[in-house]
DNA sequence: CTGTAATAGTTGGTTTTGTAACTAACAAGC
DNA sequence: GCTTGTTAGTTACAAAACCAACTATTACAG
């Protein structure tokens, strides 16, 4: 063909960036304006609660975020004491993240809200469909180069 | 079930946040190292080229941005002489944007670049899913409330 | 040991974004 | 024609993200 066809309503990372931030939208108002917390320390807590004690870099491998954000989530998260932390006794360097009662009470809160509002996104999407979709960005978020 | 199997994976918003930013990055280093833009400024060279002169506001209603994401992205494409702006004669608040010749040359140059980095990301999928997930997308990314 | 490199995590300074207030121009009611 | 409201676009200030340099600790080579 000699004309393009292309749009940037076709082009792929376009289309992922507005439906992210479309569906973020919502979900991100409960976080924050229930307990005043930002994505990243959203990100950190959900990792405690749902893997427990671990440490700041291990929650940086497994969400793909940067140290430096980590690191600020974790300041925060600890001075609302959501977390404390403690260092490992062999290697000093390193501080093991645990959440408070009021940090897994949170975070028991926000997973419900996620769960019901995952539902609802896919609400009307056969099952597999979900699954399918979900499968697909997950490849596309493991891909790197 | 009495014990939920919900993840952070399997969370949509984190999982499109992942694929959009995994997917991104790799064009966003072209047009940011190759002519200096941000995913604004590309957002609106990409809206010129494409469609020819418009407004601002068009731009922003048409790409969903917000007006001051456009009042910045035109000053900077502007002071890099990919566009001009003219005043509308009828209404005075109103200018409109066009692309110089330089400025679509390097919308011509990004746009191919585009449209192979999509071909790339969506390689070995069937083109019947390619096509199914890009309307999902689209779908989440329309959705209000 | 000692010097060099690697790793865990923090901090500082610059960009970018977000939000709200602002100017300028038009529109409509009276 | 004035007042009030609306729309186009800009600007100012605060919040957040980004990147690079930093401390402290461990590992490892000679």
């Amino acid at each position: 063909m000699g004309v393009s066809d292309f749009d940037l309503e076709k082009f792929l990372p376009y289309l992922l960036n507005q439906a992210a931030e479309a569906s973020s939208l919502e979900f991100q108002q409960v976080y924050k304006d229930r307990y005043g917390m930002l994505r990243n320390e959203w990100r950190v807590l959900f990792h405690l609660g749902m893997y427990g004690r671990m440490t700041a870099s291990a929650i940086g491998a497994r969400a793909g975020l940067h140290k430096t954000k980590i690191s600020r989530a974790v300041a925060k998260l600890e001075a609302r004491r959501f977390l404390t932390r403690d260092r490992d006794g062999k290697d000093r360097r390193v501080e093991h993240l645990t959440l408070t009662p009021s940090g897994q009470a949170a975070f028991a809160d926000l997973r419900a809200v996620a769960e019901r509002y995952d539902a609802a996104l896919l609400e009307g999407l056969p099952p597999q469909d979900a699954a399918r979709l979900k499968a697909l960005l997950h490849m596309l978020a493991r891909r790197r180069g």
